[in-house]
DNA sequence: ACCTGAACACCGTTCAAGT
DNA sequence: ACCTGAACACCGTTCAAGT
């Protein structure tokens, strides 16, 4: 009844990224995943090396989705100052949905998570900096804006999603007003 | 000749703190701890009722001093513009000395580390926030500036200590160069 | 008052044997 | 080609017994 079929490598990768979502990390635990799936945890070495292979492909798979989800949401904005708006606002809400980044950040320590975390940031800043420049910013004050935007509104969405109620900007117009005033600041002195 | 005399509940505490600074909270293992302390591991249980509560004992260890430290060395400057100067200075340098805040950030869903963060986070972001409406801010606008202050030295204390070289502030003159900048735009229309 | 030593539970890993 | 089942290692936890 339950399942007749067995089951594929990424069945274990799909499984994984879910408790990943759930649970954290240390959710990714093969005898618990074994159990889950219908299956003894030995089943498991059939298609992995170990833990760590697993959770490998867990990060793959997510790294793949939330780079192509967050591309794809962008992509529709031409006017550059609106993209910064929307960014900022994804990202602060986008925060609060995604679980799985929620967990990998709490799990960044982890040898497998830390150089996956380098790659997204990396990314993101260099996104973030680009758009800066775009606006009319010398490179080098785009650095520094764009470095100073993807900090604080970063550092926004870890504390609101990791730590909510800790900050004080919803009392006044919520999340939206708080992005203006934000890039009111930010975008001070603009040339052009 | 190694030692003689018994152990007490602090000296697992300390020596629980100084592996967290070394390897992370997963460093706080009874087994290891107790091989190094040259005792068995069945002798930890009559000092804590189990290992959430060594690792309990060792953050209130660390709350305790980073908070003293960190006030006795602002409590120095009596100029308000001087003191976010310094706060952002400091963030910046010493996230990259105290690797014990470095690993309890990478291990914040820990049910124990969650609260303790908590604390510490409010406990600062609304002494900067203060900080800017002693500045001349009103509440409203200090809350902000505040809150973006906080992020944005926040998120460049996080990514500089746990993904070195990522951040490019570093190309023209160096962090003191930045934080100047970053204050600049903050302080961008300062009333009074 | 503090420690030992043996026992058990849980999870990662291996591997011979099954279908 | 995929799975079972038993074994072992490692670490957390318990507890009777030692000093």
């Amino acid at each position: 009844m339950t399942q007749e079929r067995r089951l594929t490598a990424e069945d274990w990768a799909e499984a994984a990224l879910e408790a990943l979502g759930e649970g954290g990390l240390s959710a990714i635990a093969v005898e618990p995943l074994a159990a889950r799936l219908g299956v003894t945890k030995g089943s498991f070495y059939w298609h992995f090396a170990n833990r760590e292979a697993l959770v490998a492909a867990a990060l793959a798979l997510w790294e793949q989705r939330s780079t192509e989800a967050k591309i794809a949401s962008l992509n529709a904005e031409p006017d550059p100052v609106a993209r910064i708006r929307l960014l900022f606002s994804q990202a602060i809400e986008l925060a609060g949905r995604d679980s799985a980044e929620i967990n990998l950040r709490a799990a960044s320590d982890n040898p497998l998570v830390q150089p996956l975390l380098r790659r997204v940031i990396q990314r993101r800043l260099w996104y973030t900096i680009d758009l800066f420049e775009q606006i009319g910013f010398s490179r080098e004050e785009a650095i520094r804006r764009g470095a100073m935007a993807f900090t604080a509104y970063g550092g926004q969405s870890e504390i609101t999603a990791r730590f909510p109620g800790i900050m004080p900007i919803d009392e006044g117009g919520g999340i939206g007003a708080y992005v203006d005033s934000v890039l009111e600041v930010l975008l001070s002195g603009r040339p052009g």
